[in-house]
DNA sequence: CCTACCGATCGGTAGG
DNA sequence: CCTACCGATCGGTAGG
């Protein structure tokens, strides 16, 4: 039993790997067998076939993001400190899934019905959690009117650019990263005038 | 003459399209000689193989974002002049190719080699404009000092995720989005507190 | 988890 | 631009 779900869990890790750099339709059956050790059709004793491969991967991502944001709603109050909060999960669970996160935010459009619809309501869902906080900060007083949906689509868009540049080992921490785009999402490029 | 050029711009056209609804690898020439209208083998009286018609709209559409920036530091001096040019011809450029801009956008990867890593020179040519663009304004005392690859990086994430949610026909024009992106990277959602 | 295998589809070519 | 076709590879199954 536990063999059962290491050599899932390493199959599914692989897979991640490779549906990252070939892309999901690219990589073969037969790629993810080799890279695991054993022959083509024994995958199919772990999985019915390639889209559970890729529903695991994508529906795995989901429910994180979706417990991180429910986190976030539940334990802060108000909407600075929530928005800091929903940052550093966010980025937290890419850089700590580097893999998964690339399948997540761009594989995910190879599901098949009606798993597809069900993961976009699901991500639909997370981004309204955003919503939810933007317009709490507006609320408050604290975050300028602006129109939300534009404003967290364009703060998850600097979020989910991370896995196209971020480098394991690399120089940042996922704090770093997390505390330099809250910044800059929350006070932007342009210097304050000085009052003349 | 006339009409092979028009043949292989509708060609092209089909391509985007097909190459960005399924993907690079999951489009056949048979898929597209089907919706082109005429038969798989026909296609290579106009193309070598399939991925001269990835390198022709990548590679169209990384000489289009070239010109744009050249355009910019031809023109304009100030940096927050140029910044702005810079956005609104990145979202133009993006908005009126949506096709093609995510071609190029995500399906880049399937290049072949050499074209790939000419490819990738190209677009790190365009970001060091950018960059220099933000270096510029810090030199000014107009932009926050900020590491310029973070700062030029962020820009760009936010607007590339434009193909993602951008709808033809919808309530924002390309100059629409262009001037809240630039007003967003450039303050921020942070209301400015008031003094007390 | 393996051997053996299947029908379907792939990118591409020959020859006109 | 078409007909006719090729070898390779695909996802997946049968049976153990």
């Amino acid at each position: 039993m536990a063999s059962v779900t290491e050599r899932k869990k390493q199959l599914l890790s692989v897979c991640a790997r490779l549906f990252r750099e070939k892309g999901f339709s690219a990589t073969s059956m037969r790629d993810i067998a080799q890279e695991v050790g054993i022959e083509p059709a024994s995958l199919y004793s772990h999985v019915s076939g390639k889209d559970e491969l890729l529903q695991l991967i994508c529906f795995g991502m989901a429910e994180k993001f979706s417990l991180a944001i429910q986190e976030v709603n539940d334990i802060y109050f108000n909407a600075e400190e929530k928005l800091k909060m929903a940052v550093e999960n966010h980025v937290k669970l890419l850089v700590s899934n580097l893999d998964e996160a690339y399948v997540f935010l761009r594989e995910w459009r190879s599901l098949e019905q009606p798993g597809k619809s069900e993961f976009i309501r699901l991500r639909d869902e997370y981004e309204q959690g955003i919503r939810e906080i933007i317009q709490t900060g507006i609320d408050e007083g604290k975050f300028n009117e602006t129109d939300k949906h534009f404003a967290a689509l364009t703060l998850l868009s600097s979020l989910n650019w991370i896995p196209e540049w971020y480098q394991t080992g690399g120089t940042w921490s996922a704090e770093k990263v997390a505390e330099k785009l809250y910044q800059f999402v929350l006070t932007g490029l342009k210097k304050k005038d000085p009052i003349v």
